[in-house]
DNA sequence: TTAACAATTATCATTTTGTTAATTATATAT
DNA sequence: ATATATAATTAACAAAATGATAATTGTTAA
């Protein structure tokens, strides 16, 4: 593939917006109150061969080149797992950068990813080596940065992706424990919408029997947010399409 | 950039799953019967070159490497113009096919799109030079064939994506006409759903007038599906999220 | 013993839906 | 001219879901 007749890229890379849903308060026999994460990485002054690295001190999304053996998706499991130690979290690509001029350091495309990573997952990278260069940010502290190349534009894009994704499908899944109850889901949806049939405790709990997505977990309850125990719930392994031409507004 | 430290791609290729939503049936003073079909094109024997061109006599979806002066988006548009004549429709990048081994010619990396293109802007495609290389089929149809490269798993995809797409967002409006009734819009939707509430006549022209998201165009009537005439419906450009959370079930 | 509190159930008026039927307006066939 | 067929629209009413407010339950901790 000597004589082309097409341009070939200089740098095919793969970035992940790392999610997780943290929770703020965390006080015996009461509801979470939770608040929608975003990870970053502060880039090194140094690359790896000692040269001056690009964007250096910047905040920036965790990612990096693809490797030869491995596709954009598989380089941003490696990249993540690197990073963080995560293994075997939901992650999904949801868009291509490749503007000429976004990187100078020539035509860089970058696969846009982002991952759902529960909270107890992170226990283990506040223990990793470089822990001090990577930080949870909330969304709105991470776009009031000066983040580096285009980065600030694909975390706007990846939120409102994940905001649809969490309200349209079952993907809340990802920020909860198997079992959970109707206010932990209930906080999860809450950093994401301020919907008042998911807010209000009463009607949240009527529709919660009703959702054929998720079913209860029979005789067994926990303290965890109650003094009184709450029953358990879990999603079974429906997917639900729900057209807009058909929902309620009033 | 000659000493790198990773691999370069050997071409980068935007493909473009063009769906349409044909009328079927179209008599006088009755509702349409619509289908969803995708566009095809034939792969030649030759390339612009002479070669024996890859994948040669395959049914496949149109696309072609980007230029160096431009993006996959652009270029995604670009090659719509060139195979169809159409331009400034509804086109998204939907995912990325980097496997390696998914093309024999290299490690070439798609960026695939879909586009929605009304059954009106098609006209001009039939009167195209090249047009019998370009056809359109039924999804079942075009599933059923020996596509090129990964394509089927592409178009199956994008399937997935235009349907979800069509149900909960208002991107049906890229299907119909500015102006359009209770008919035509349910004979679009029709074409991705089976849902009893859309389906149903009566309890869709009760619904149709309830969403905020559709208006009324006040005072003015189309004989196109009724002899009686029918009242005309407009999008607006209100965008709605839903939680699947909220909607009813049973 | 009691106050506090999350979870859950109860109540009831209001709204929406499912279902079936009736009405309207008009082109076409007779 | 008149009747017929047909799509759009409205009507009617029982059944179900929702909104809002209140009451009940079970437990810990003061």
């Amino acid at each position: 593939m000597t004589d082309k007749k097409y341009r070939t890229p200089d740098g095919y890379t793969a970035d992940i917006s790392v999610f997780t849903i943290l929770t703020e308060e965390l006080k015996a026999f009461t509801p979470p109150i939770m608040s929608l994460k975003i990870m970053l990485i502060k880039r090194a002054d140094l690359t790896i061969e000692g040269d001056a690295n690009i964007e250096a001190g910047k905040w920036a999304l965790p990612g990096g080149f693809v490797q030869p053996d491995e596709d954009a998706y598989q380089a941003a499991e490696r990249e993540l797992t690197e990073e963080t130690g995560i293994t075997g979290i939901h992650m999904k690509h949801f868009g291509v950068y490749d503007k000429p001029g976004r990187d100078p350091r020539g035509w860089i495309i970058s696969n846009a990813h982002y991952a759902i990573v529960p909270e107890h997952h992170l226990l283990k990278r506040k223990a990793s080596d470089d822990a001090d260069q990577v930080e949870l940010f909330s969304v709105d502290e991470a776009l009031q940065f000066d983040l580096a190349f285009d980065h600030k534009q694909i975390i706007k894009a990846a939120v409102s992706v994940i905001t649809r994704e969490i309200l349209q499908t079952t993907a809340a899944k990802n920020f909860l424990p198997k079992e959970f109850t109707y206010s932990e889901l209930q906080a999860v949806l809450s950093t994401v919408t301020k919907d008042s049939a998911i807010l209000n405790e009463q009607a949240f709990a009527r529709k919660i029997k009703a959702l054929p997505f998720i079913e209860l977990v029979e005789g067994k309850t926990t303290q965890r947010t109650s003094k009184k125990g709450a029953k358990l719930y879990r999603f079974n392994n429906m997917e639900i399409l729900k057209p807009i031409y058909t929902a309620r507004y009033n």
